[in-house]
DNA sequence: AACTATTGATAACC
DNA sequence: TGGTTATCAATAGTT
């Protein structure tokens, strides 16, 4: 509430710190005194500021509160023994730090979606276009190495399929011109087959299991080296 | 916030009572870990609903806060005797209370003042109207009696003067008869000026203190009479 | 529990 | 500290 988004974080501005405690203390004594009021609930809230000043309140005699509260804890804990009580203090406290983060990180994520971009600074959007650009060139020269690699492997698998069709094709020869002299032609034809079944096979396991998703990934790859381009366009137009 | 002003008093109906009691509680957490994170706080907030069911958050151990809390008290109690401390934990509740009080009249007072109309509802509007429909009345019918009560007091004094005129120039005809007996004339002047100036006053302390003051007033008045016609033409055309 | 129109809280400013 | 205003956040009513 008010001019921008709060960070949640403490605030290391002095002034600032002390004027928002002195703003939201009050409110959060009103909330309070709210909600004893509306829903009838029996309310107690001790604050103490950053020097220890003491500010309090609450819809009935706070000390009868402690008490019920106190004897509420010891009901509690004969209950269900000390499994969660070891620190149940914190443990509330803990739970919306990590919400907090959560919240954040999510918020991000939408970012990265390219969603409530209307909402960023333009400098949150160059900040966030240049992440994209740096991230889009990784990713890029990522899948290169990998296709090189394959490449590589591909080039070598046939290097050795080669090979073997050497050896297999001089060794048939000799096996069978020593057995029956005029059936070259047949091995020839087997040895063709299987050379071409290990291409389709090699291209088709690039990372990807259906030919579908080759395509679409395809498509992406090309997408990317789109975006990349345009993005420098736009840095260079700024510049000028 | 949310749909519709809302109306500080216990919500009667069991079902909104909880639903608001779990959202506002939520919030008012939410609130208290602020206020810790943001400005370094430490917060303690016990609540109890309705049937007794403990909610609780604090920024650090309770029981810390709740020891730093008495050591407070007990500073402040040997500080400035028990002027304050008389029963300090209600205190804060009722200024609350009052101040809820206070501007749910300031309100009703804008109303009345013809500020703030578009925020009523018909049902509101048409409350509003009828009320000052019946005040307009009231102080018409007032204002008559008083006008009525002035007019008879006036014929008193008239009377009273036409009297004492009546004794004044029997008794100076006599007087002067037995004096100087041809000077009629100049009495009977005098003591018409004196009604003359009798008159003058009473219209002029009708209430007013000034000419302008009166001559404002009475305008008003004719407004009054003119809005009480105009209201009955409009209720008789919604009842039409 | 989710949605949304509205009010209410409050950050920034003075 | 207290008031103002632009904005965001909480939430009342509703589904």
């Amino acid at each position: 509430m008010g001019r921008g988004r709060v960070i949640l974080e403490r605030i290391e501005n002095k002034i600032s710190r002390q004027v928002t405690f002195s703003k939201r203390r009050s409110g959060l004594m009103k909330k309070a005194f709210e909600l004893s009021l509306l829903c009838d609930a029996e309310v107690a809230l001790i604050i103490f500021s950053g020097r220890g000043k003491l500010y309090q309140y609450s819809s009935t005699d706070i000390n009868k509160i402690i008490e019920k509260y106190r004897q509420c804890c010891y009901n509690k804990l004969q209950a269900c023994s000390d499994f969660l009580e070891h620190e149940p203090q914190s443990q509330y406290h803990e739970f919306l730090r990590l919400k907090v983060k959560h919240e954040c990180l999510e918020r991000s994520q939408r970012k990265f979606q390219g969603e409530e971009l209307e909402s960023l600074t333009l400098e949150e959007l160059q900040s966030l276009e240049k992440q994209l650009d740096r991230t889009t060139t990784l990713t890029r020269q990522q899948h290169m190495k990998n296709l090189i690699a394959r490449a590589d492997e591909l080039r070598e698998k046939v290097h050795s399929l080669e090979e073997l069709n050497k050896q297999l094709e001089s060794k048939g020869r000799d096996e069978l011109s020593s057995l029956v002299p005029n059936c070259t032609n047949q091995i020839q034809l087997h040895s063709g087959q299987a050379t071409q079944f290990e291409y389709g096979t090699t291209l088709n396991t690039c990372g990807f299991r259906h030919q579908k998703e080759a395509a679409t990934k395809g498509k992406a790859i090309g997408t990317y080296i789109e975006s990349v381009q345009i993005n420098h366009n736009k840095n260079n137009g700024g510049l000028l």
